[in-house]
DNA sequence: TGTATATATAAGCAAATCGTTATATACTAA
DNA sequence: TTAGTATATAACGATTTGCTTATATATACA
């Protein structure tokens, strides 16, 4: 059987991250959606710097990538990444949060990027 | 079915508590074992203000309880409180922490408490 | 009672965190 | 090329965190 079971250390740094409102959130709606950061900025009516900053964190672990459309940035959870599997569990304990994305739709207050 | 989920405010306040070496790993250990605080001063070479503050974090939102006995006070998970299927999960990601007791025995340099 | 041990708590300090505002960069479209 | 949009980054400040040292409290035991 190959387990790869992840150090302490590094569980820790993951949860830290994991650990913040804001971030958590975001894994949780990305666990299912590519998601700019626009659309960020409106779901949790916060600053695009600071929607920029939460994402930095997660994006220098390796939790997630990017990837440029045109104008547009697309984040997504990094699959690849050491901790995914780590990650995976802790977010299937969480409810969905897919209908903050589907709100964003019906009130029509999405920006033209997405 | 009756699934109580946690909600994302809350499960990030956990994860915050856990996102710490020292208390996730005092939380791994104590998975399986009632310790007090004197082992855990070993066991991470700190200072026993130290190990008494994360302590209390843990148990100021109920993850621990402890349960004086003579002249030492024991902790353990608090496997009443709403969080700990949650933290089970989270918990059960990681690898034991057991060892790290047993190296105090072996050491024989436990303090006569435990 | 007095002393030792185990633990908790308070106060203070350095570092980390998370927001802000200002600015830089990259792409799009006129 | 110029203007507009999306995003990143830098600089700064307030708050939080996690240690330290000093002290208080509770129990055990002589």
């Amino acid at each position: 059987m190959l387990k790869t079971t992840i150090d302490m250390d590094r569980a820790a740094v993951v949860l830290k991250l994991l650990g913040d409102r804001t971030r958590l959130t975001m894994m949780k709606i990305l666990e299912n959606n590519d998601c700019c950061v626009c659309e960020f900025v409106e779901i949790f009516e916060a600053s695009q710097p600071s929607i920029s900053q939460h994402i930095r964190k997660l994006r220098d672990i390796g939790l997630v990538k990017e990837e440029r459309r045109g104008q547009w940035i697309f984040y997504s959870i990094n699959t690849e990444n050491e901790y995914y599997p780590f990650v995976q569990h802790v977010l299937a304990q969480l409810p969905s949060q897919d209908h903050k994305l589907k709100e964003l739709e019906e009130k029509g207050t999405r920006i033209s990027c997405c």
